[in-house]
DNA sequence: ATCAATTTAGTACTTTAGTATGAGGGCTAA
DNA sequence: TTAGCCCTCATACTAAAGTACTAAATTGAT
């Protein structure tokens, strides 16, 4: 939610720098207004691709958006999620510390408070829900 | 493939007619050229949504069968492929022993030869090599 | 400033997972 | 029939994973 507003803020602000860059182009001359204007197609050509990249990916036809309230719902904080992604990935404990710079420890007890919140025994089980849940991509 | 082809082309066309127009805005005075300004940034703001979600189409509807091939490729065997299946439902090996009529030591034995066939060192990164590879649905 | 939640980390322990190896029986193609 | 794969199971390990606490520093909100 909060991003489809951010991307849409963007997107108008983008017009409007874009429109201030137009007027620049009657000052400098017409010359340089067929280059403004394959800046202006490229930068829209790639917001639109940055949109459909945000909510395309995923798994399956068309509700496959990360459901962002669900996991707050469920009470998984930030970091929590965080080493879920990892897991999925198919990291051990002791790599998910090391590529989030903390201690193994730490990473147990975030997987330990994941398998509560998610109900899961198991960590290939909370894959698996999760992707149920829609809260991870499959 | 083709496809790609068929968008870049498309793209390159649009680029040329587009530049077309600019020439006729010369002639039509500079009043219009913002409003030219504004249709190029939503024609290639569409042909940007439009790319993406041709290629999560095929992402989605071509690419979620299972390729029976690659199974066969990897040497895995039938009964490795159905504890495969198991373990990304998130089962112990002693819950898919159980539900194969089979003793835990001999899912083991299944687990460890998935394992080097997938090149995975453990049980959910074989879950997401499985997937990366298409023999097994995410 | 205080309360609640988050993040971090540790110890000590139990339970799964995974490795290595051996071995018997079944099926199939040469 | 023999060579080769598959499936089964077992033992004896080692290595991860997971539980159950405790606890301190940080941060955000009231």
């Amino acid at each position: 939610m909060k991003k489809t507003i951010f991307v849409f803020s963007l997107l108008i602000l983008s017009l409007l720098i874009l429109f201030r860059i137009s007027e620049y182009a009657f000052i400098m001359g017409d010359a340089s207004i067929e280059l403004i204007i394959a800046i202006i197609a490229l930068v829209f050509f790639g917001i639109g691709l940055y949109i459909n990249k945000a909510r395309a990916i995923p798994n399956t036809s068309k509700g496959s958006e990360i459901d962002t309230e669900k996991i707050k719902d469920l009470g998984i904080s930030d970091r929590e999620y965080e080493v879920l992604l990892e897991i999925s990935n198919g990291l051990s404990n002791k790599e998910i510390g090391e590529k989030l710079y903390i201690s193994e420890s730490t990473i147990k007890t975030h997987v330990s408070n994941l398998l509560v919140k998610l109900n899961a025994k198991r960590r290939t089980q909370a894959i698996q829900k999760a992707k149920e849940l829609q809260i991870i991509m499959g």
